[in-house]
DNA sequence: GATGAATGAGGATTCATTCAT
DNA sequence: TATGAATGAATCCTCATTCAT
């Protein structure tokens, strides 16, 4: 008789224990055995639960574009009646929030955003994540812009997010405050721009 | 009497085939025995010319770098007698410029970033990037604006460059002259604000 | 549940397999993958099991010793009520034994020997050896001797010992009832200096 | 327009640091690399005047044996008119003189004893060795015992001189003064017997 | 004679994975 | 479900040797 119900247990500590992995040994020094150890299971059930540990990255990556969209999401319901502008600023503030800002999260991103140029499923979710992010920003700035214009926006505000996070991250650590209120600054010209 | 000057040869040759086998397979996949082979050459030599993977990696992220700033020092010096603006767009120009959006470069940088976060000395190198564009774009901007406002556009115009740079190799491209375009618009509203 | 109760087998299946490829190829032929194929397991369990190379070599050349004095203590034990001259020829007959005299263990030993002189756990176990071998004749010689006489000789059993045991090996065998009756002619001596 | 006599300059050059190097690095660790290193030159040169690393080998053996043996003369030919007794202490000297019990020496010698199981040549040099200090016993034990009993005594003399000097190294340094009158008091005995 | 360049074979070790329990 | 055992492939690197100069 299969205990039940581990999949939903031994899944997420896994990922979890994926992501602590990566941040303390790099991409490359976080092998099976390491993420199994800091798990406190045994490497062989990453296979079990994900076929291999290109199965686990995946479900990791997946768990970290799922959970920034969720923050992004819940801020952008904060500002409904507020500017697009606003709007805006809710997104990068989401781009921003304290855990996707994590240095654990970011070492985890970059090592994905590198592997994802040569392994197609990490490539697929990638898009998913890039595409996914300049559409809320397109469908927010078309309250203010003309197609043209918002596509031109959004583009910016995306690098403008990436770049930041970045830099920040190879500094040493991102500056969330500077980070945002440098975009603040160059929405605040665009818009004004329009006004 | 050994063959003389090889080391010259050498060097670039396996530098250059680590490039390419990165491309190819990616920084995971760019072994010793691979690279050894795309150069033509047996593997060893990479420990008698570099003293290791780890030192071959480490020259040719330097190689990168120098050849990087080598076309942005052309380009900026292109534009001595023109406008402040017009400046800060070679170094633009330059960041996009033939041979650093090669998707084989491209790869080389996004493997070398994630793994700059776990190996110090590809972390240096990292900063030294990081700061000198930084500063090339502080100097040339301090010609129109106060310190704290050159810093601050300084910042935004380089996280543009990285942001763009990185989304559009995600994508599958980078498309140079829209990436310089939506740049240029940024710097439009910018100088425009300052006039 | 995994298999269990397989270090207790593959332990010492290693550590024999390491004595006979030591044996036959060397204390430099001998490389993780002969010993692996004579054990008939793959190399690889070899660190599993012993951490390494050198964890294998620690542990054979303190099987050796374990064994060495197992047998000395089992041979003085059954000269509990004799003389001590007899007991010293136990001692001595122990070192002769027919395991310890194996061409196998003496190549073995031989190699570790060499190599206690750079390896500082070999070197340790060397000398937990030569002390309690030491210790060992001055305790029974102590029976007749005052200290110092005692050590003396004790001092010259074993180099006796030692170097009948190195020259024999050395010669393409050692001659046990050789070395035996010469070092019963040095004792018959001393004894009878003594009297 | 070759150099002339430059065989006999390097030859004994790389000798010296062959032993050095065994000394330094252990039997395993002396390549022909740091030999190389050590004595200036390049690595290659070792193939050039020695065939390859066991021609070296074989030519330090027998400059060491060699060395031994001149040295052995001479302590004996001061003890041209002197008592057998005196002779053999001369021998016993001669092994327990500076540039024997050298730890440079030491090890090297330690180094080709384990080899000289596995190395035909070295085996051979061994050989050599172990018959000429027997041979050189007996000669002068002659002039006071019978043949067998002479035997007896070279036997357990040559035996007690290499296991003093094998526990000794083994120790940490060779106790030149404790191992010869331990060997002076056998000798007393076993003279004062005779009488 | 002497060198650094270059290599191929082989070194220990690590890794993701599979398997019997 | 979960495990430790076990493996084969592949890792980087070292080494003795050869070669062109």
């Amino acid at each position: 008789m299969p205990k039940v119900g581990m999949p939903e247990i031994r899944k997420p500590q896994l990922i979890e224990a994926a992501i602590k992995a990566i941040d303390k040994y790099g991409f490359a020094g976080a092998t099976v055995s390491v993420i199994g150890k800091k798990a406190g299971v045994s490497p062989a059930i990453i296979n079990h639960y994900f076929g291999g540990k290109d199965g686990l990255y995946e479900a990791t990556m997946r768990s970290l574009i799922r959970e920034f969209f969720e923050i992004l999401s819940k801020e952008v319901t904060k500002t409904k009646n507020k500017s697009a502008k606003s709007k805006v600023m809710a997104i990068v503030r989401a781009s921003f929030s304290q855990s996707q800002t994590h240095p654990q999260v970011v070492k985890a991103w970059m090592g994905f955003w590198a592997s994802a140029m040569h392994t197609p499923s990490l490539y697929r979710l990638q898009n998913v994540y890039s595409r996914r992010l300049q559409s809320s920003l397109v469908c927010v700035l078309r309250e203010e812009f003309d197609v043209k214009k918002a596509r031109g926006i959004a583009l910016t505000v995306a690098a403008l997010i990436d770049g930041m996070w970045l830099r920040g991250s190879l500094a040493g650590g991102i500056n969330k405050q500077e980070s945002a209120e440098q975009i603040q600054d160059y929405l605040d010209l665009v818009f004004q721009d329009n006004a």
